[in-house]
DNA sequence: ATAGGGTTAG
């Protein structure tokens, strides 16, 4: 095998030896004399000179007994293959294998060369070499049959290892306590809990069960079939227990979920004064990582110290998942950069801390210093780099990942496919993700899940379903997850009432909702407009015994924006204030946003006021209040305030205040906000913005500036624009102009009855009655009389015309029966001119 | 005139 050499040539010690003559030794100088005895001192010395790692020694010592015709015997060589065994002397090795050649049929055809032959080059892990001498053996025997199944157990050829157990028994060798742990460690790595069953039967049988070896490896066994607690059974019934044992029992724990225990049980290690090596540390490691256990992680790190562990792969990798887990990014580079040993799973650890984390640039500098020192990414750096595109929208990298998987045969790979998938649909590209769906062939639950998330994203309910039903033709039963995008692609599509039936149809299919679930319902109902719907989920939740997330939180108190709700929204700050909640920057946003929006401007500036390190968020709730409450001067004062703190406004903020200027008519403040301060903070004014300008501009008796900016903008013009200056055209008399931005307005939205009423209200204002009966006919054409949404605005409308004294409009009795009819005759009556 | 062994990270 080609890589065995290059494994050879990097390790100095096994660099080729000369035969070379033996340096004296105060033990060789008084030979005994008959033969015999000699032979057997030289034995001896041999023996114990490969025991002590003296290989040179015992190696000099055989060439010495060649030069003087010794006759040299299986045991002698024996010992030598011994020697090279222990040292991982390859090459000497070989030497030895052609002296035994060279020697004769006697010798080399001698069971116990032989077999020492097959053992040497099934643990240097040259397959093919120990393969075809077991196939060529003499007689085979139980050691050459532990030697071959070790090897290919060792070289996770799991099933060959299994067979060559089943063989070996078929050929009259009883498997003993050596072989068995192989044989296990296979049934592990298959997951073959029949096979381990009988496994552990014929060990009960012939009595093994009191071998710390394979008790240990029934533990493991156990717990890589994920029968932890058959696993518990065998370690708590094992006569002795070493190290190993404790350890298959801790991970055992830890890859089973059951973290807590696995702390426990390196708790109870300590108290038993059970030696701890970098594996039980890195279990513990893992367990810490997992229960976001910063405390003791911390330990488990000063115990790799203070036990002189040097970081080697494995340990140094639990070490920087634990850090990078739980957000210590810093801290886990120190490790990285003190490591001795690092593979690609070390670097995976590293680039993937940075993901999570969301430092991508640190994530990019890590994968390139990878390449640079070529180690090769593999599926899981793929993985990490493919969700760093998504998460950026980088759909330039995306790609480039993508073309690197299918250059590279990552194309197989599902959680890559899965990744990619995700990664095209963040970036809006659909079809690429869809593609990339059809050209797996074996799809597992994520996969499908990816492709079902993408679909709810986009609100395309119809494909998701589908979707949702064809994953079970396929026979991938569906989970939360899968349910979780069905429902959310319903409420994006504002298809409530599907995505209700879904919620309650996982449910009797025992599926639980698991906190996205219950999120994404609160969450989409409000934006659906049904609040009340939205708070009567969020108490289902708490009654179901689910703790909300802030997100959920922050979700509920949106619903509550509406002052009906505010005795909810008020029961919800006090939970928060008694689940300690309020440190949250987000839901002390939510909550301002809350009060303000109900009109309880007030106790939104409490909450303000509580919060110690402000973002502009808050700042921007604040200022959108204060605006909403037509306390203008408050608004531009927070304005000020956020420049003194040195907290950049952003595009929200500046609508904010715009409209607060815009609401009190503070023209000079709104120009030179727009003018001046939005250019100094490089915010470019938004269609918003310019809109909020104009309307203030033409409400202060300004049309024609008005209609300049509105010119001179770089935006098209938005209808909600064109409304707020025709209302101003209507106040002047305008008529031409009035005519000219309907005449706009109607190509823009051409169905939109509204806008026939802002027009003939210019008609209207300026005594054209004749004109307005004219566009109202049209509104009849077009059937927009029905249209329940705008009804209210054209009796106001009717009604303006009808109190501006045209008495004898025709249309006065439908009036007043379409009034009576909502019965509000006399209210409107009075309050006419105001509807609008 | 004699042999050998199990556990670990994403």
């Amino acid at each position: 095998m080609a890589s065995l050499f290059v494994a050879t040539a990097r390790n100095p010690n096994l660099m080729p030896f000369k035969f070379a003559k033996p340096r004296k030794s105060p033990r060789c100088t008084a030979l005994p004399e008959t033969a015999s005895v000699v032979r057997k001192s030289y034995l001896h010395q041999i023996a114990s000179l490969c025991k002590n790692g003296q290989l040179g020694e015992a190696v000099g010592l055989f060439t010495a007994m060649e030069s003087e015709n010794f006759r040299i015997g299986p045991g002698i060589y024996g010992e030598l293959l011994q020697g090279c065994l222990l040292e991982r002397a390859f090459f000497t090795g070989q030497q030895v294998h052609a002296r035994i050649l060279k020697s004769g049929e006697s010798i080399a055809r001698n069971e116990f060369v032989e077999t020492k032959l097959v053992i040497f080059y099934a643990k240097c892990n040259a397959p093919e070499t120990a393969i075809q001498l077991f196939r060529r053996l003499e007689a085979q025997n139980v050691f050459s049959w532990a030697a071959i199944i070790g090897l290919l157990s060792r070289m996770d050829s799991n099933e060959e290892a299994l067979l060559g157990f089943c063989q070996m028994q078929k050929n009259g060798f009883l498997p003993d306590n050596f072989v068995i742990p192989n044989a296990l460690k296979a049934c592990g790595a298959l997951q073959l809990i029949g096979f381990g069953k009988g496994v552990h039967g014929y060990v009960h049988k012939m009595g093994f069960d009191g071998c710390v070896f394979v008790g240990s490896s029934l533990v493991d066994m156990y717990g890589k079939c994920n029968l932890v607690e058959d696993a518990r059974k065998v370690f708590e019934n094992m006569p002795e227990r070493n190290t190993i044992a404790w350890n298959s029992m801790i991970v055992g724990f830890v890859q089973n979920g059951l973290d807590e225990e696995a702390m426990q049980m390196f708790y109870d290690m300590r108290v038993e004064g059970v030696e701890q090596t970098r594996v039980t540390l890195s279990a513990f490691l893992s367990a810490s990582a997992n229960l976001d256990a910063l405390e003791e992680g911390r330990q488990g790190h000063a115990l790799a110290i203070v036990h002189g562990l040097e970081l080697d792969n494995i340990l140094g990798s639990s070490i920087i998942n634990y850090y990078a887990k739980v957000g210590l990014l810093e801290d886990a580079e120190r490790v990285f950069t003190s490591m001795f040993e690092k593979d690609v799973v070390t670097w995976n650890l590293l680039v993937c801390g940075y993901v999570q984390n969301g430092d991508f640039e640190k994530a990019l500098n890590v994968c390139q210093l990878m390449r640079s020192e070529n180690v090769r990414f593999d599926s899981v750096t793929l993985t990490s780099i493919l969700s760093m595109c998504a998460d950026t929208i980088n759909l330039k990298l995306g790609k480039e990942g993508h073309c690197y998987c299918i250059r590279n045969n990552f194309e197989s790979d599902l959680a890559v496919a899965s990744s990619t998938i995700s990664m095209y649909a963040k970036c809006k590209r659909i079809n690429s993700a869809i593609q990339v769906f059809k050209s797996t062939t074996k799809r597992d639950l994520v996969l499908w899940n990816s492709l079902l998330a993408a679909y709810a994203d986009l609100g395309l309910s119809g494909e998701a379903l589908k979707l949702f039903y064809q994953m079970q033709l396929d026979g991938v039963p569906p989970n939360v997850i899968s349910y979780n995008s069905v429902i959310l692609a319903f409420l994006r599509n504002g298809q409530v009432n599907e995505a209700k039936d879904m919620f309650s149809q996982m449910q009797s299919l025992n599926v639980l909702p698991n906190l996205v679930t219950w999120t994404t319902l609160i969450s989409g109902l409000t934006q659906n407009g049904l609040s009340s719907d939205a708070v009567l989920i969020f108490r289902q939740m708490l009654e179901a015994g689910i703790q909300p997330s802030i997100v959920t939180i922050v979700s509920a108190l949106s619903a509550c924006t509406d002052l009906a709700l505010l005795q909810y929204g008020r029961t919800i700050h006090g939970f928060i204030t008694r689940h300690d909640l309020c440190l949250s920057v987000l839901i002390a946003t939510s909550l301002v946003d809350m009060y303000a929006k109900c009109g309880c401007i007030y106790q939104a500036k409490n909450v303000f006021d509580m919060v110690v390190n402000k973002e502009l968020p808050i700042y921007n709730a604040m200022i959108s209040g204060y605006a909403s409450h037509g306390l203008a001067a408050e608004a531009l004062l927070l304005f000020k305030h956020l420049e003194g703190v040195g907290i950049e406004p952003g595009s929200i903020t500046f609508t904010c205040i715009l409209s607060a200027c815009n609401h009190a008519g503070l023209v000079n403040e709104g120009l030179e906000i727009l003018n001046d301060t939005m250019p100094k903070y490089c915010v470019k004014p938004s269609m918003e913005h310019y809109g909020c300008v104009v309307s203030l501009l033409s409400k202060s008796g300004n049309l024609d500036k008005a209609y300049e900016l509105l010119q001179t903008m770089p935006h098209e013009p938005d209808a909600h624009i064109l409304v707020s200056l025709l209302a101003s055209c209507k106040e002047k008399h305008e008529i031409e102009l009035g005519e000219y931005l309907s005449e706009q307005l109607l190509q823009l939205e051409p169905d939109n009855s509204g806008n026939y009423v802002a027009l003939s209200n210019v008609y209207a204002a300026a005594g054209k009655w004749n004109v307005v009966t004219e566009v109202r006919n049209q509104m009849k054409e077009k059937g927009m009389r029905k249209n329940p949404g705008c009804s209210w605005i054209q009796i106001g409308q009717e009604l303006s015309v009808f109190v501006s004294g045209d008495v004898s409009h025709p249309k006065s009795d439908e009036i007043y029966a379409t009034l009576a009819l909502l019965g509000m005759e006399m209210h409107f009556m009075g309050h006419a001119p105001t509807i609008y």
